[in-house]
DNA sequence: CTTGACCCTGTAGTAACCTACAAGCTCTAT
DNA sequence: ATAGAGCTTGTAGGTTACTACAGGGTCAAG
């Protein structure tokens, strides 16, 4: 079960074959090497860091986030918890961004659609298509 | 002022020339017409059509559902209310949908982010790296 | 009459992250 | 012996929304 092939690992952790071939490519997770038909086998180690990898992903990271965060994994020695953290902070800032802007867009728009009737009339006189239109439709306090 | 030439409608409305054109080349903005030397140039009718372009962009309204939007906003007898109020709602689930995701992002990068020492030591024992390489990162109530 | 800003077309590249072949080898089961 | 699943490589496509040329025409000012 320490050993691996490619399908069974990709089951295993839930993703696909072309998707680890294509991490290989990237230099994120290599094989841990070939057996002697040339099939690619994964041990421990390599199921660990593609698990890494996975739940970086799963947080917000970037692949190229992930590259950097492994290079310091492997050599945890040369850098700082500082420098990590840093990385960390500023995904979190990015996806605070993110999380602002998404939340505007939420908010215009379920104003928008709170104000259409739905109804099954024609859109001429759409409210959705006048919010879009009209000048005022961002902000309509600012003029009422 | 009814007449805008290309460069001029991108400097009015906030986007560049190549956008233009790159909405002309997707049917979502034609130019009104072309002068005697093959410029472009957009009337108001064309600017408003434009301004609602980039308002529903603004409210995240992908490129696909403006076109769609715009051929009701056209011929706006042949749709009915409900139909653009569809559209909208369908955009807000997806949008909040996101909006659930980036959440639990944030909340997990957070957490790590604040367990972190974030000091000028060396990364082997950091608290972050572990997270990532940790069985029970995600959801630690579980086992505590 | 030339410079420089503006316009034209068409094509190709970017970012992030895969996804989908084609052509062919290997292993297991029947 | 042969079918079928699984593996190999390499290359190309796909999404979204642009962005960046190259190579050339147009126009107003000096």
């Amino acid at each position: 079960m320490a050993q691996l092939r490619i399908g069974e690992l990709a089951k295993k952790l839930d993703c696909t074959v072309e998707t680890l071939r294509f991490y290989e490519r990237e230099g994120l997770l290599a094989a841990t090497g070939r057996s002697a038909n040339g099939y690619r086998f994964y041990n421990t180690a390599s199921i660990k860091q593609l698990k890494f990898i996975l739940r970086a992903k799963s947080m917000g990271f970037s692949l190229d986030d992930i590259r950097e965060l492994l290079a310091i994994r492997v050599d945890p020695e040369a850098k700082s918890c500082g420098e990590v953290k840093g990385i960390a902070q500023e995904k979190l800032a990015q996806v605070e961004r993110k999380l602002r802007e998404l939340k505007s867009i939420r908010d215009a728009l379920s104003k928008v659609v709170e104000a259409c009737c739905g109804g099954d009339v024609p859109a001429n006189h759409c409210s959705i298509l006048q919010a879009l239109d009209d000048e005022l439709s961002a902000q309509q306090e600012h003029h009422a």
